[in-house]
DNA sequence: ACCCATCGGTTCAGCCTTGAACTAAAAGAA
DNA sequence: TTCTTTTAGTTCAAGGCTGAACCGATGGGT
């Protein structure tokens, strides 16, 4: 059963799209075969919870989210402790609007500060506070542990292996564009 | 580089937290080697990407999002193509509050209808109408091609086998509980 | 020097999600 | 039976994300 692999067609009210009238695909479907379906399932399934996961734990134990963690260890790791917006918004992985409502909430909670590129009166200059790093400091481990136990931990070193080709490869098609800098 | 692996030890200001003041770690962190770190990087950009493209294909091409159709979907392929929200919910990966809003809206707009269910006063059965079986019927085939284009077309035959593999030992972690019943 | 197109960020409005409070029904205890 | 507790969902308020509009700075063309 599923609207992947076309089981659906031998369902009730049998009514299959062919020629597509309202999506994008010209020819006739290639649905997934049943292997395909179990690997989506089990994989969509992940892409839905492990987030969820991730900030449920920095959210506990450090009050802030993933997101806020990546960004300020970004800026922990850059020369200065500092980077433009448009370079910290490429690293991580978000678009310019996020970014700025983030870093001006963690401006607020004083581990991050804001100044002018000189050099360009249109930059801004994001900056990790001495309050930022350590608060990076002291939010590492327990995040480390965390991706350690539910990633790392339940697999086996050549599955390891796998999983980083694996989203390598996933990544070329999902942006193309994307320095692959990290 | 980096506040997985330790690397940051030798870094500028160099301060590491030993017996956990703030965290949970008890012990000292066990950081991510050079492997795992990469990755780690390369996986987090997959869990960081791949759903918002997922989104914007059906958002697109259809108008409604990745988990509107997970949960019409499920819908479609239930007996009577009926389920109580609370096993939608479970199935959907999702919690009530949400779902009950998203099918508030799915409702509204034709494709979802609720009623009580007769056999427990504070049920709720959500069932799929014409409309809304039409509009899977005519949404599946793009949203199927674009998971193909985005997740297999880049995967080997051994490759899927592994991603099959992994992230089922990756959610048992995740959630112990979750009845794999998909 | 001036104008116009572009760039880098910020701000705003609308929508969605999350967690807490709330309602109604069913099950269990006395 | 009646009272209490638990279960199933909904509703509400607060906060975050996305895309569109906006603004100052820069650079290129004339």
């Amino acid at each position: 059963m599923g609207w992947y692999n076309r089981a659906m067609e031998t369902s009730a009210n049998t009514k299959v799209p062919d020629p597509g009238a309202g999506g994008s695909p010209p020819s006739a479907p290639r649905w997934l075969n049943e292997e395909e379906r179990a690997t989506w399932f089990a994989f969509a399934s992940v892409l839905l919870r492990l987030p969820g996961a991730l900030d449920a734990q920095l959210q506990h134990q450090a009050g802030i989210s993933h997101f806020d963690y990546i960004v300020m260890s970004t800026l922990s790791e850059s020369p200065g402790r500092t980077l433009r917006m448009g370079s910290l918004a490429v690293m991580a992985e978000s678009g310019l609007p996020r970014l700025s409502q983030v870093v001006g909430r963690l401006e607020k909670r004083g581990w991050v500060t804001r100044t002018a590129d000189p050099t360009d009166g249109r930059s801004t200059l994001a900056s990790l506070t001495d309050e930022g790093w350590e608060k990076v400091v002291e939010t590492a481990p327990g995040h480390v542990e965390e991706v350690r136990r539910l990633v790392f931990d339940p697999l086996t070193k050549a599955q390891l292996k796998r999983l980083n080709e694996l989203s390598r490869r996933i990544m070329i098609t999902v942006d193309p564009e994307d320095r692959c800098l990290r």
